[in-house]
DNA sequence: GGAGTGAGTTGGGATCTCCAACTCACTGTC
DNA sequence: GACAGTGAGTTGGAGATCCCAACTCACTCC
């Protein structure tokens, strides 16, 4: 009864954006890119894969087609709700890229309102102190049903 | 003279973590989980994929084996700096997918020092407050050069 | 009338994944 | 001392994906 992969929402989570090149195309987007040339320009994918990954992304809710044109009809891709919601995650990932991938100085740089440079920190929403990870502790984890 | 991809942390640090199974197999190890085994049987990845992506993960220095057994040579994968680092992205992660793609209550929950379920929130680090897309303007950002 | 643009679609080859079976070096069991 | 079991991979072949260039279609602009 505790078989099969571990049930998890990075798991589900990688489903729906971690085929290759789907969190490219949503950086664009957040970094003001919509439209579909401009995406497969400034990603590098190819335009039929980036079709594909775009139209997923709309099937599962993260982005929408607006129509911004009539004659002949043209849409631009832009951010739900749950879209919106991944900023903290790509935020993460640039600022770990920086630090740890990314040699030189960091190829893109955020204001924030406050005036600094800004710089991504991770704390719990109830004690807002940063997380690290000797903090905390795995309370419970479930399974998917195996397959034996 | 901006032509190609754009230069960016994200698409560099895919480039590392961002192929199939890598941030499962890495979940993994954060989760306890060190042996090879293991991390076969609670990923669902393939054999041979994991050897690939474990041995790529070693090679840009996320992981390390280390031994724990000398007859046979054993070895399990433990977390370097920069392994432990990816501690938010994942965080993030998993708090968006319980959120928006796994249907009912988050299968992995986690409890903070402080005493609640842990709540990942992404802050500024200088002013502390919470980060919201319209307080973050970009200042720069790069390209590669282009192919033409 | 012809060049240009935006948003795809199509075809074919190259690459990557999946799966099951196999290896190898042991350990413990009868 | 023969045999089942385990841990950590490796190998081979079929199938699924991906990449790229070329093509389409519906316009607009000159």
């Amino acid at each position: 009864m505790t078989e099969g992969p571990r049930d998890c929402s990075i798991a589900n989570a990688m489903e729906v954006i971690g085929e290759r090149w789907s969190l490219l195309a949503l950086r664009e987007v957040f970094f003001g890119a919509r439209r579909f040339d401009q995406i497969v320009r400034n990603t590098g994918a190819s335009r039929d894969i980036l079709t594909a990954r775009l139209r997923k992304l709309v099937e599962t809710g993260i982005l929408e087609k607006r129509l911004y044109e009539e004659h002949p009809p043209r849409y631009e891709y832009v951010l739900t709700e749950a879209g919106h919601a991944l900023n903290h995650v790509l935020l993460n990932l640039m600022a770990w890229g920086d630090r740890y991938v990314t040699e030189g100085p960091p190829p893109t740089v955020w204001r924030h309102t406050c005036g600094e440079e800004l710089a991504p920190e991770t704390v719990c929403a109830h004690c807002r102190e940063p997380v690290r990870e000797k903090d905390m502790t795995l309370v419970r984890s479930s399974r998917r049903a195996g397959s034996s």
